[in-house]
DNA sequence: AGCCGCGTTGTCATCGATGTCAAGCCTCGA
DNA sequence: TCGAGGCTTGACATCGATGACAACGCGGCT
């Protein structure tokens, strides 16, 4: 129940400045041991732990890292959420999070002001807004590291996945087992993602020796239910693809239950994002998938590196994503039959028992591993 | 790239002093409605924001709070960090997470501690480590809330699952579906957990007329293995049950192997505690779980009201456990066949299409419903 | 011996906001 | 007309730590 303990008091009881004591706690050099062993001393007896609000009001910012996501209950973030906050952790800062939630992307503007106005060293942001005007003259002062996605017109730090090499990956996992009509399922081409994605695709195709169909690009899907359509146009044509690369979650959340409800479970396919139950279908289905623990990571070591050294050059790091194979992706192109699955629940019970609860593991295969509560 | 705007900035601009633009800012009644719409018109001319690190010094306390769990990347601590944020961003308060990650326990104080000098307003902590002497005089500065486990000798508030009526719950439902041998399995009876769980199962049984059989009640067991041991014993006595409480994690994860192993898919089994893959097996298992959302809510709001007044009483939040239906316990003691399985993906894809990867329903069914990535 | 230089320590102002207290002004009633 | 009381506004100190700069003491040098 002991009263607030301040440098001053420690300074009174050491029989020096509260300078001296300051000198002390942040390890400057210039003290006499003799000096040093008594202030320590009276620190602790006194149990004196600096108040960080108050330096960070003296040296203009807080030892904070403001973190801005979408909504922490999402796997993915909330994975991104601690690895940032364990980096954040080795370096002495704590990390304040927001979620902007999907409702009104407008927040995001707000969330981030309110960090700023506590000062935060620096700023993680996955962008949600359309605009970001709002940043205009915050990046000096604040620096910003963005995820996943660079804002209009805003040259910043960034972390983004590689999206063409995913998109080749995809394909090319794909024509590796056997298909030679592969579909590129995705949304509107003005989306600099779904361009690269197509890009990698193309690419695929072209080290195969395979032509382009354009038949067999299907873009401009905005919604599931646009991607379903577009998915059964594709089925429908005369010559269908025996494999769907589909580029992004929203596509897949319409391809896929087209798929198991016409019971056309044969057509591979793989899915860039992972989504929901996409490991519990039957067959389950392999995704391209970003690893949230390498991302956050990546974004946290940018974020102090420009800490460092505010007056460097902008700098875009790309990480590379995985491929999760789980069945749909491996498909041949003359199975009629799928894989029995009977034996999947057993593997994972292995894979539970074997684990037991105790540790985590440091690299996840599976996306939907997840420890228990509690 | 404007330079920092202070309240005197203002004050030059709007020719008042700093504290008439203060008074302004805190919305204070004491200011003649010219002056205001004059101090209004200066701070949005500059673009005055308020330094919130310099209230925080004077006033004592950082509008934050500090949140303290064992990993973030676990989705039920993932979903109780976000029910924290969003009840504290309705109050205009910051969220400081921090994780002490499942090896050392001891690193609570440290982390706690972390947030103590930045001047956290007050504390959720879900207590991890052995003692908590450390937080001697800590309580009276900073308030904390303990999330599901009160720390020893510490009288304070805290949010607890109400765990004799979930052990009543799980039990009466194995009950309702038939069993009249019904077994509970747990660990050491010194965790005051497992009493009261066994406490409603007794309870149950009463209430159903049956008798408590010794028999029956297989406890101590701290392990995965040992209560797999035990389960053995359990299953192989001269009247084995038909049905099982297992009333932790740590105790299913020994128990559902077991049954999967030996082919015994026919025992009814209900776990307290969700846990990795409980919704994928065969049967799926029906899991007593605890509503991490509910549960951060009332763990927010319980701190507010502390903040509100320091000096009431402290007060224990009781919320209660969900049962979640997954087929493990809705088997009847005579089923010796599994429910096919091929009829519960496609439910599940519905479930999937309908939400279509859109909003986000605000009342989840199933606890390990989770939207994909990104 | 006296001066220089270096390393230690202290004084003072300051970061930006707010609590305290009082001054100034206005209104109302005696 | 004058004083009391209320409201608006401002001056000043303060929260706790740190940066700039100065003073001090001591050893070495000429």
């Amino acid at each position: 129940m002991r009263e607030r303990v301040t440098l001053r008091d420690v300074a009174h009881v050491a029989a020096v400045s509260a300078k001296t004591v300051s000198r002390v706690v942040n390890g400057d050099a210039h003290v006499t041991p003799a000096t040093r062993a008594r202030v320590q001393q009276a620190i602790a007896d006194l149990g004196f732990q600096p108040n960080l609000v108050a330096r960070s009001l003296r040296v203009g910012r807080a030892d904070v890292v403001g973190l801005v996501v979408e909504s922490l209950a999402d796997p993915f973030f909330a994975r991104l959420t601690s690895a940032v906050e364990q980096a954040a952790h080795e370096r002495g800062l704590a990390v304040m999070v927001s979620s902007v939630g999907n409702r009104e992307p407008e927040r995001e503007s707000v969330i981030v002001e309110s960090l700023l106005v506590r000062q935060v060293a620096g700023l993680i942001v996955a962008p949600m807004a359309q605009s970001h005007a709002y940043l205009a003259g915050t990046g000096r002062r604040t620096p910003i590291v963005f995820i996943d996605r660079l804002p209009e017109g805003l040259v910043s730090d960034a972390v983004l996945v590689d999206d063409l090499a995913a998109g080749e990956m995809a394909t090319r996992h794909l024509l590796d087992h056997g298909h030679r009509r592969v579909a590129f399922l995705g949304s509107e081409l003005r989306n600099p993602t779904t361009r690269l994605r197509l890009a990698g695709y193309r690419r695929a195709l072209a080290t195969h020796g395979l032509a382009d169909e354009e038949s067999l690009v299907a873009v401009g899907a905005g919604t599931a239910a646009e991607a379903r359509a577009a998915a059964e146009q594709l089925l429908a044509a005369p010559q269908p693809p025996t494999a769907i690369f589909s580029s992004n979650m929203r596509c897949s959340l319409g391809l896929v239950p087209l798929l198991h409800g016409r019971g056309r479970t044969d057509v591979a396919v793989v899915s860039f994002d992972d989504f929901a139950m996409a490991d519990s279908l039957v067959p389950a289905v392999t995704v391209l998938d970003h690893d949230p623990e390498v991302i956050g990571r990546a974004a946290a070591e940018r974020l102090f590196r420009r800490l460092d050294d505010l007056d460097a050059p902008p700098e875009t790091v790309t990480v590379p994503v995985r491929l999760v194979p789980r069945g749909s992706g491996e498909l041949r192109p003359d199975d009629r039959e799928v894989v029995p699955d009977h034996d999947r629940p057993q593997d994972r019970l292995q894979d539970m028992a074997r684990h037991g609860g105790e540790g985590r593991t440091s690299t996840m295969t599976s996306l939907n591993a997840q420890e228990g509560a509690r």
